[in-house]
Order: structure tokens, then C-alpha cells, then sequence
RNA sequence: GGGCAGGUACCCAAGUGGCCAAAGGGGGCAGACUGUAAAUCUGCUGGCUUAUGUCUUCCAAGGUUCGAAUCCUUGCCUGCCCA
């Protein structure tokens, strides 16, 4: 193990803020001295079954403390994601059944083993204790706190002001969270500054509990494509870890410049004046190229990038389209015509025939290169013959007549 | 338990009897432009056999009216104040 100030340095690239520096370090130096690893935490809900790169900003710092030989434990927040929160406020948080729950979970392991080692990871679930505690329990847990600590939470405070619901059972969540600290006498809790909070009640419960505080460690929340709100599932701006290889390159892409340098700083280690150095469009490519092929492989990357100047800097028709469409002879009005507007509509890339109008009119829709402005067109489709259909900037279908 | 204020499209929000498929903003989509799926500008943004047509929509169910997002009743939901 290295010492004391090297370990220091990398576990520090990159955080926000840690409380209390004095305390980590000390923490490091006893570790070494008794041989003993650090137990570090990071807890994730799984309430979608798929992880986004806005968490790999934690799992990277993770990877970190597992390279400097300390103990990670990954902490899936079944328990919490089981209640789910009904209040409309935080929306979309839907309670997940159990099955759910160990779907989601083994999707999580598939994913975070890409950055971690899973020979040094623990994968811990906090229903294992908090399923069996009981109602006495969760009421002297509950007794640990109050309520005015509770209501300088600034979206609690927020909320209040602006008389938005909150649900009691909310409060619970960051008693739960700390209490998993205690359950698993963390050594050091990582998460997000949004979560700076949470982590602090950590600390707060577990010296209540007779522990030694755990250190917090706060990491910067990533920005999601939007460029502004944060990265989640929830506001639909993230780039999820299984995205496929072209859809993941595409959604770096359409980061801004600004962000894209933000990326460089948390999501690799790549020298950032040298990123900046390089034109902006090629810095871009060679972030989304590395990125895919983090998750995908060299190849899948490499691929991709090709995909990408094929299809949209030289705007042409990709190798496989989205759909691939036969019409039978019922689809043609008198056997023989279709209107244009069915057509774009069956292929099931537009939601409603409205839509493909809009989008005719427009003049969003190419068949073969030519585009097609009328929107009361009927088109004679030849048999055996494959057309090209292009709805909108990124759509592609190709249609034929079955015999 | 009492009083008050609210619930409008994907989100925020205007509208208080006909001119309302419903202002405005955000988001989304399209076109132009571009190194880009960035930025900017322009347009579109309920469905349908595209029709100066029709059907469904303003928390829910009833009611008043020639006519309701708008008025009344009940219910459900949210917040505030008082107990």
C-alpha cells in the first residue's frame, strides 16, 4: 500500500469537498499501520435498471480507493426503492417489486464491473437489514433526528417554502441512508454533492450509535446532455452505460463544447490541455470514440465514430436502417397506390399520421434522396424493389413491396 | 375538526359562460445554417379518411344552460392558517 500523502492524491483529484480531510487521513494512516483496509461506501437506488455515465463519476472514484487496496462496498438501495416515494413532487418513482429490484440489481453488477474489480467489491443490498428491523426499530431510529435538522435540507426547505407536498415518509430516507453506514461501519461515504446532506447524517447517526463518524466525501454531479440539470433518468438528458455503441457516440455528440470539456475532466484521464488543444469537433469524436469504447470495446468504438461521420456529416443512409418494412398487397389502396402519408405513418417512426403530415410538409421526409413535400402524394411502389425512406434528421426506413 | 387557496396539454403557466384544441414560456420535432444531434434563426407541436370538417381533452362524477376549462353540487388530491 502506498503511503499516506499518495494515497491522498488521487483519492482528492477531482472532489468537491471532504469532511474531514483530518479525519481521512488519519484514517489512512491507521489503516496502514493495522494493515487493515478502509471500508468505503457508495449507495445507488435502483429504481431503473440501468446505470448512466452521471454515476461513474462516484464508481470512478471507487475504483480509485480499490486501486490504493481499500474495501469497496457498492450499496444497492433496494430497500428505499422498494417503498418508492408517492409524492407527484419527485415524480416517476414507482415502487418496484422485488423481482424488479433483482433484475435491476444484476444489471447493475454487469455494468459497474466494467470500472470496478469484482473480486475486491462487495455488492451489498440495505434490505438485508432494514427488511427485518421492525416497528420499534425504525421508531428509535426515527428518534436519532429532528425535524428541524431535517427541514435544513434544501429540497425539504425548498419545498416548504414553495407549499409543494412532503410526505413524512421521506424524512425516512436519510435516516435509512445513514443507517446503512452504521450497518456496514463505513469508513468513508461517497456520493454527489446533492447528497452532502444524506452523507452527513451518516455521520451523525453513527457516532449516535457508538461508531467512529465516517468521512465524507463529496463528488461533483455531472451534467447531463441538456447541459444544465444534472444527469438522471428522470429528466432524460443522460447517456446510460448500455446505450448501444451508435446511440451513446451520438448523445456525446450533441453536448456542447463547453461540456465536452467537463466530460474530459470527470469521465477519463486524458490530459485536459491536450484535449483543448485539438479542434473542437475532433476533441468531441475522440471523447465519444472513448467512451463507447470504455463500455463496448476498441472495436465497438473505433465503429462507431465511423457510423457517426457516415451518417451525419456526410448525411447518408446507415448500413442497417431502424425498421425494415413489407407492405403486403392489403396496404395498397386498389392494389396498386399507397398515399405518402400512410406509408411514413406504418413504418411506426412517427407516433400519429398528423405527425408524418406535419413532417411532409416540412420537408422532413426523403424517399432515395429526393424529398417529398406533398402531402397529399400517392406513390406507385414497385415490387421487388427496396426504397429508402428518410423521416426527419435521424430517422431511416426501408420499405419494399412483398410479392 | 374549522377556515382559506389551488388541481388546465409532456412540464410550468394564462384563461373565470360562446371569438377555446385552449395565450405565453420550457421541452420536443422539423427546416435553414454549422465542425456537430452544439449555438442561432424560422416553423410546427391532441387524434382522425386534410376537412374553412369531425371526434376526444382543462382532477372525477353529476347538474344548470341553446352553449361550460369557466357557474352549481358532491367526491378525490395538494398547500397554508387555526384547533
Amino acid at each position: 500500500m502506498k503511503d499516506v500523502q499518495q494515497q491522498l492524491d488521487l483519492i482528492l483529484r477531482g472532489a468537491v469537498e471532504v469532511i474531514q480531510q483530518a479525519e481521512l487521513e488519519a484514517k489512512l494512516k491507521r489503516s496502514l499501520v493495522e494493515k487493515r483496509p478502509l471500508r468505503v461506501k457508495a449507495g445507488f437506488d435502483p429504481t431503473a435498471p440501468d446505470l448512466h455515465l452521471g454515476h461513474t463519476v462516484l464508481i470512478h472514484k471507487l475504483k480509485h480507493f480499490q486501486d490504493l487496496g481499500h474495501h469497496v462496498i457498492f450499496l444497492i438501495g433496494d430497500f428505499t426503492g422498494m417503498i418508492g416515494d408517492p409524492t407527484g413532487v419527485s415524480e416517476t418513482r414507482k415502487a418496484l417489486t422485488k423481482e424488479q429490484v433483482q433484475e435491476n440489481a444484476k444489471t447493475y453488477q454487469r455494468q459497474i464491473f466494467k470500472i470496478l474489480d469484482p473480486t475486491k467489491t462487495t455488492i451489498e443490498f440495505n434490505s438485508r437489514w432494514m427488511g427485518p428491523m421492525t416497528a420499534d426499530g425504525l421508531i428509535e431510529l426515527a428518534a436519532h433526528y429532528r425535524v428541524a435538522r431535517m427541514m435544513e435540507r434544501d429540497d425539504f426547505h425548498k419545498r416548504y417554502q414553495e407549499q409543494k407536498p412532503i410526505s413524512v415518509h421521506e424524512f425516512l430516507y436519510p435516516l435509512v441512508q445513514g443507517y446503512d453506514s452504521v450497518a456496514l461501519k463505513a469508513d468513508v461515504e461517497l456520493g454527489g454533492t446533492d447528497q452532502k446532506f444524506n452523507l452527513l447524517v451518516g455521520r451523525e447517526l453513527q457516532r449516535d450509535y457508538g461508531q467512529e463518524s465516517q468521512v465524507v466525501m463529496t463528488m461533483p454531479l455531472l451534467e447531463g446532455t441538456d447541459g444544465v440539470k444534472k444527469m438522471s433518468k428522470s429528466v432524460g438528458n443522460y447517456i446510460a452505460l448500455e446505450d448501444k455503441p451508435g446511440e451513446m457516440f451520438g448523445k456525446v455528440m450533441s453536448i456542447s463544447d463547453t461540456l465536452m470539456y467537463r466530460y474530459y475532466e470527470l469521465l477519463t484521464t486524458e490530459d485536459l490541455d491536450r484535449a483543448k488543444a485539438l479542434h473542437p469537433m475532433e476533441a468531441k469524436q475522440a471523447l465519444a470514440e472513448l467512451i463507447v469504447a470504455r463500455y463496448h470495446g476498441v472495436e465497438a468504438g473505433r465503429q462507431a465514430r465511423a457510423d457517426f461521420q457516415h451518417k451525419f456529416q456526410e448525411r447518408e443512409f446507415p448500413d442497417e436502417p431502424d425498421v425494415r418494412l413489407q407492405l403486403t398487397p392489403q396496404d395498397f389502396r386498389e392494389g396498386r397506390d399507397i398515399g405518402l402519408v400512410e406509408l411514413v405513418a406504418k413504418t411506426g417512426l412517427v407516433p400519429s399520421k398528423s405527425e408524418a403530415r406535419r413532417l411532409i410538409i416540412q420537408g422532413g421526409i426523403e424517399i432515395d434522396g429526393q424529398k417529398q413535400s406533398d402531402a397529399s402524394a400517392v406513390l406507385a411502389i414497385t415490387e421487388g424493389r427496396q426504397y429508402r425512406l428518410k423521416i426527419g434528421r435521424r430517422k431511416f426506413a426501408i420499405v419494399e413491396r412483398a410479392g
